[in-house]
DNA sequence: ACATGTGAACTGCTTCACAGCG
DNA sequence: CGCTGTGAAGCAGTTCACATGT
């Protein structure tokens, strides 16, 4: 197997390898700024927090990388990994719900760098509405539809209060957007060709208070 | 076994469990709202998306809240999850980087609902410094240590830039603190001792376009 | 000699299926 | 009779260990 030949993954690819994928990626894109040429599966797995077999094997998946005796090429890696995650072109997103949660995102710098385009932000609140946020125009949540039908994005991150966030939802789905990012903190119900990732800093910190109530001092 | 009895968890329970007492949680707090006084397996997994076996494994590890034939009290099971996930007492946290993630956190209403207090918010910017994130004042940075030995928080924030971030969880876990919820976007290491949970939002959505470029239409 | 790639073994989470009890 | 609680079975993800290629 190539590594310019881009294995399409054969079974299907668990979460965890996915989540490791891009913790790789984000160590190559050091290693290459520092100019560093190759890298081994055992340096890899010393930052990410894991096992040589293990970035072994989440690589295998997708193909063969690396040179026997050698390492890996770190920006042939970078490049694969990019491609693997879908990284190698732009991203059409549109931020629901203008509040804080959607400044937070709309300002952080690592969503253009990495491809992603912020079309448009929507809201409900009158007051909100025509303003902008961090540069991003605030629209009328009445235009959504519409305009998903024009700007045709393909990521939607819900930031909307708890008790929206399943109409919002529904919503979307119907629009035709098929990837979403989620930050109310409630479970989602979506259909079966979409794919909806919560960041819930309620369970998180719900963890965390477990984890010291239960294992801690 | 007995549901008074809050027996502590014999084994290592996973994070994945953890997660769904959370979820079941929020739907026994929504039932307690509407007045519902019983709840079964079935219908806690119909919501929280998972099985009613999960739902009754889940459970067991931590005792025996049900009534065969009937489901669960729903105040009484609602009592013991918060219990179980230590939500049953308050807690002091302090948050580190005044940007707009700390806002962000600071404004969550759900925060203080569930016991959280935020006794400070830090920064090194010497703008920000002597300000207000959302009513909290922002201390500076170089008094952390100092602080905390005075008011003692159990769980740090950290909100800020990724450069920054190892080193500041280095100083926290100095301080004593053994619990952290990790916003920047890197894979930090600590202590055997400590729990670090990180919310990164570039690899949620690397996993969208990952799901879009390889399961996508 | 060295580090990758990968079947095989292992571990642990999830699902099954039914005994137990209200 | 219904729904919980739980060993046992099944399955998925991780780790092992070594053959393979440079």
């Amino acid at each position: 197997m190539n590594s310019q030949a881009l294995s399409p993954p054969v079974k299907r690819i668990a979460d965890s390898t996915v989540r490791r994928l891009s913790i790789y990626l984000r160590f190559l894109e050091e290693f290459e700024g520092r100019g560093l040429s190759t890298v081994s599966s055992e340096e890899l797995a010393r930052r990410g927090g894991t096992t040589s077999a293990q970035v072994r094997k989440d690589l295998s998946f997708f193909g063969s990388f690396g040179k026997r005796g050698l390492g890996y090429s770190v920006p042939e890696l970078s490049t694969s990994l990019r491609e693997i995650l879908g990284l190698g072109r732009g991203w059409r997103v549109v931020i629901i719900g203008a509040g804080k949660i959607g400044a937070a995102l709309a300002q952080y710098r690592g969503f253009r760098q990495r491809g992603f385009q912020i079309v448009a932000a929507y809201d409900s609140n009158a007051e909100k509405i025509g303003g902008t946020l961090e540069g991003i125009e605030i629209r009328d949540m009445h235009r959504f539809e519409a305009d998903v039908e024009k700007d045709h994005p393909e990521i939607a991150v819900l930031a909307v209060p708890m008790e929206h966030a399943q109409a919002v939802l529904d919503r979307v789905a119907r629009a035709g957007i098929k990837a979403v990012l989620n930050f109310a903190p409630v479970q989602l119900h979506a259909p079966a060709d979409m794919t909806v990732k919560t960041v819930n800093m309620a369970m998180e910190l719900e963890g965390l208070t477990f984890a010291l109530t239960n294992q801690g001092v």
